[in-house]
DNA sequence: TCGCAACATCGTAATTTTCCGATTGATCCT
DNA sequence: AGGATCAATCGGAAAATTACGATGTTGCGA
C-alpha cells in the first residue's frame, strides 16, 4: 500500500483503526466483547470457528489498534478499550456534520447538488 | 478469509463498511468529500498521489460499501452517503454502550473488572 | 463523423492478509 | 520435578488487496 503523504494524523489512525475493524471475525470478537465486559482468549476461541492461534492473532491487531486493552499476567483478559470507539464516533461525527452544517446533516448533501443517482 | 457463521447481518455490513474505511487514500476521499459536499472524479486524482485508474477502484469499493453514491450520466459526480455513515455510528453506540449502561460508558469496562494492565 | 476528455474496467505484478498446525512460554497442580 | 492447560508466536500456504499501465466506453464539441 502507498503512503499518502497529505493526511492528517486523525486521518491516519482513522484507517488505521476501521481497517482493524474491518473483519467479520474481529468485528464478532469485538461485539462479544461488549456484551461480556471481559473475555478469556479462549471463550472467544469458543464462540469463533477459527483456531486459537488464528483468534490470538486476531486479538494482536485488534489490541494494536488500541480497540481492545487488557490482559493481566499470566491470566490474559481482554476487554474494549472504550476511548478509542468514543474517538471514532467522534471522528464520523466530524467528517459528517462539521460545524455550521446543520442543514445538510438532514438530508444528505446529493439533494442539494445535483447529483444523486445511482447507476452510470 | 473464512466466513464466520453465527454473525449477524448487522455484524457482517459494519465489518464490510469498516473494510471499505480501513485504507488511507480512501479515508482521504470520503474527508475531501465531505469538505467539498461533492467531487468529479477528477478532483479526487488531483488531490490524491495516486494513478486515476487506482482512484477510480478506490472509489469502486466505497461505492459497494455505500459509503458514497453518485454519479449522473456522463458526468459522475460522487457524494458521501451520509446515512451510512450515521448508521456506522450507530452501531458503534449500540456497541459501546448497550441499554442500561450509562455507568460504564463514562470510565469503560476494564475498571470495574479486574483487567487494565497493558503489557502481559 | 472524428477526435478529445473523463472515467471505468481489464490484466497482472507485488504486497498483505488470513488461516492453520506446530512450537514455545508461562502458570498451576500434584 | 513432571504433566497439564492456556495463550502467544513462528513458518508457510492460499487468498485478497493494492497499485499501475493499457484498453474500453461514453458524451461532447468541432
Amino acid at each position: 500500500m502507498k503512503t499518502i503523504e497529505g493526511l492528517t494524523e486523525e486521518e491516519e489512525r482513522a484507517a488505521a483503526v476501521f481497517r482493524a475493524l474491518g473483519n467479520p471475525a474481529r468485528v464478532r470478537i469485538v461485539t462479544e466483547l461488549a456484551r461480556r465486559q471481559a473475555c478469556f482468549t479462549g471463550d472467544l476461541v469458543d464462540v469463533l470457528p477459527l483456531a486459537q492461534s488464528t483468534v490470538s492473532q486476531h486479538l494482536k491487531v485488534l489490541k494494536e489498534a488500541g480497540i481492545i486493552s487488557g490482559a493481566i499476567e499470566g491470566n490474559p483478559c481482554y476487554c474494549l478499550d472504550e476511548q478509542t470507539i468514543h474517538w471514532l464516533v467522534d471522528f464520523c461525527y466530524r467528517i459528517c456534520c462539521p460545524p455550521g452544517e446543520e442543514a445538510a446533516a438532514a438530508g444528505g448533501c446529493c439533494e442539494t447538488v445535483e447529483c444523486g443517482a445511482d447507476e452510470r
